[in-house]
This record gives C-alpha cells, structure tokens and sequence, in this order.
DNA sequence: GTCTATAAGCCGATAGAC
DNA sequence: GTCTATCGGCTTATAGAC
C-alpha cells in the first residue's frame, strides 16, 4: 500500500530540508538558529524535531544527498569515444550541474567544517571518489598520448577548482549563459591537458 | 617619545589578532565565541573590548589587513618583461603567498557573508581591484598577440579559482613543495592562455 | 503532526572595582 | 590593563498536551 498522499508529513518534510538548504547557504550553519528555520518553514520549533534528531542530521543530509545525487547524474554520462570528448563532456557536465544548485555546492564546500568528524569522513570519501572520476580520463589521455599531464592529481584539483569557481561569479541572466560559460572553460581546459 | 617598550597593550593586542584568525579560520566565525577567542589569549572576555569595539571589527580587521597586505607585496612585483614574464610572475607569487597564509586565506573566502553590508563593500572593492591587476596582464598579452584570452573577465576568474585552490588540499611537508606546485601550475596556465 | 512550555546553558556586550 | 559580575536575550533539545 501506497502512504496516504499529500499528508502533512509528505509536505513539511521537503519544507524543512528546502528551508536549511537555503539559509545555511545565506548565512551559514551555525548562524542559523532552528527557531529560524522553523519559522521559514512556518511550523514551531519542536515540530522540527520530528523530522530530523538534531541540527547535526540536517546538514548531514544535505551534504551527503547533494553528493549522491552528483555521482548519480554522472553515472549517466556518455563515456565513449577519446579521453578528450570524456574531459569535454565532464567539463560541461560539471559546470551545468554546479551553475543549476548554487546553494547546495555552496554548503558541500563552506560547511565542511561543521559536520562532526564521523559526518565529514563520509563526505570527504565521496568527495574523493567524484575527484578520481576526473582523474582517470586525465590519466586515460595521458597513457594515450594525448594529454601532456605532468601531475595528474595536481591536474584533477586544478581543473576541478577552476571550474567549481564558477559559482562565486555566475549569475543568471547576466552576461553569459551557461552553456557560454562551458564553452570558455571548456577551451581553456582543454589547452591546458593536450599534449 | 615612543611608547613604553613591552608594555600589556603591545603583547596582548597582537595576541587577540593571532587568536581570532586561529579560531575563526578553524570553526568558523559565527561559531567562535568571544570567551573562546579569551581563553585563547589567556585573559577574561572583558579584557577583549579594551582592544576591539566588538566582535564583527575583529573579523573585517583581519580580512581588511590581509588583503591590504596582499596589495602591498604584489606592488612589489616586477611588471618589466613580456606579457608571458609578467604571467609568470604573478601565479608564482600568488601561489607562494597564498601557501604561506592559509588562515587568512581561508576566512578572507569564506567569512565574506558574517561581514555587515559596509564591510562586505569595502572588502570586494579590495578583491576586485586585485583581479583586475591580473585581468590587466591578460588584457595587455591578448592585445599584443602572445596570448588566446577570448574573455578576459572569465580567464581572470577561471586562473585565479585555480591557483587559490591550491589552499584546500595542500600540505607542507606532503609530497611536492610550493615551488613544485608553482611550476606545475604554471604550465598549466601558460598552455591555457598562449597564442 | 503540531503545539506550548520549559530545562539548562551560552551569547555579546557593559559597568565598575582594582 | 585586567578583572569580576551582570544584563537581557538567545541557544539546542525535550516533555507532554491536544
């Protein structure tokens, strides 16, 4: 049997976790005050309580559900062809990604320093596992002969920063769009690995 | 007449600095108490408002030197040579400079948003001038031919959010040294950004 | 599922003794 | 220059009514 649909708790639960996504985006973890963040959802504070053990858990799960859904959407890029049409694709798949959630790569990156040691193991371990991803085409055109990688971790950080950058500048509806944006990187990267 | 040498004031006033940028860079600004930044210069909380008038001029202090004193050592910079020269010579200086402060580093991208609107001004103001110092040197390579610099705002960002990130995963004592990361980078650079 | 009330404690900042 | 004591208010989290 299907839960009852559109009951409270299927409405308020996504309300809390919408509600700490965005003002732990604006003013920062411990700035945030659950009072606040039950007022932004329009509930009391105790009901919060109902939802999540603590405020520890939110952020938790923001992070870690930002990065599952990261490494599932990339699970479903196109991997054929050369290690340059695979660092292309990446290249564009992880500026669009970043440019379409600006408030959650904004706390996965800034609130690390919040989650309790057990918590940032785990985030970091994903994190890491994203970061090989890039690693390994870098390494592919390198072996290949088409890259000239020196470093390929050093690469994989420099690459992976630069495009993550992207979201302390852009704003839509400005000067660029996205996929202007892609192109500019896109062509900076690609000068910057090809042998 | 100087002041009296080793006075309380000129021990302890470098001391509550030192302790702020250690604590804020380390837990965030918004989590650091003023009886933690106490403790950690060794006095009562009561003794901190004799050197600050509250606990937000501690922040913008910190970022507002760090940057002024970024300005000052990249006015020491020699800008004679070629375009390709003057490259050079600003991602080994913003590389080395930034290995060599991390704290500050650290809170100067990160605390932006525990700053009050006033504050926040004047720092970006700071930031922005800084960039364009670099976007000038691409600007100048573009036009005299040594340089493939399509948009100069956006390769001014995409270098910089590169070499800044060196910052997050780079340890002294770690497997390659500042210089070592300089040159890495730097080819990288020079391939992204060369005719 | 949401509410109110409350516990126990920390917050920034100030006043005034020494 | 540093201390102690204190103000009013805010904090996370829980208990129990409805």
């Amino acid at each position: 049997m299907a839960r009852t649909q559109g009951s409270h708790s299927d409405i308020t639960r996504p309300k809390v976790a919408e509600a700490a996504l965005r003002l732990f985006a604006r003013h920062g973890y411990a700035a945030v005050s659950m009072r606040a963040i039950a007022a932004e959802v329009g509930v009391q504070v105790g009901t919060l309580y109902h939802y999540t053990p603590d405020k520890q858990a939110l952020l938790y799960d923001l992070l870690s559900g930002h990065m599952a859904a990261l490494m599932a959407a990339h699970d479903g890029l196109d991997q054929t062809g050369d290690a340059a049409a695979r660092l292309e694709r990446f290249v564009r798949f992880h500026i669009g990604y970043h440019l379409d959630r600006p408030e959650a790569v904004f706390i996965a990156y800034m609130e690390l320093r919040n989650l309790t040691l057990a918590n940032f193991t785990r985030i970091e371990a994903l994190r890491r596992s994203y970061e090989d991803r890039l690693e390994a085409v870098l390494t592919a055109g390198a072996a290949s002969g088409a890259f000239h990688v020196p470093d390929s971790r050093i690469a994989t950080m420099a690459v992976i920063a630069m495009l993550t950058g992207v979201t302390t500048w852009y704003r839509p509806g400005g000067r660029l769009t996205g996929a202007d944006v892609a192109d500019l990187y896109w062509d900076m990267v690609c000068r910057a690995v090809t042998a």
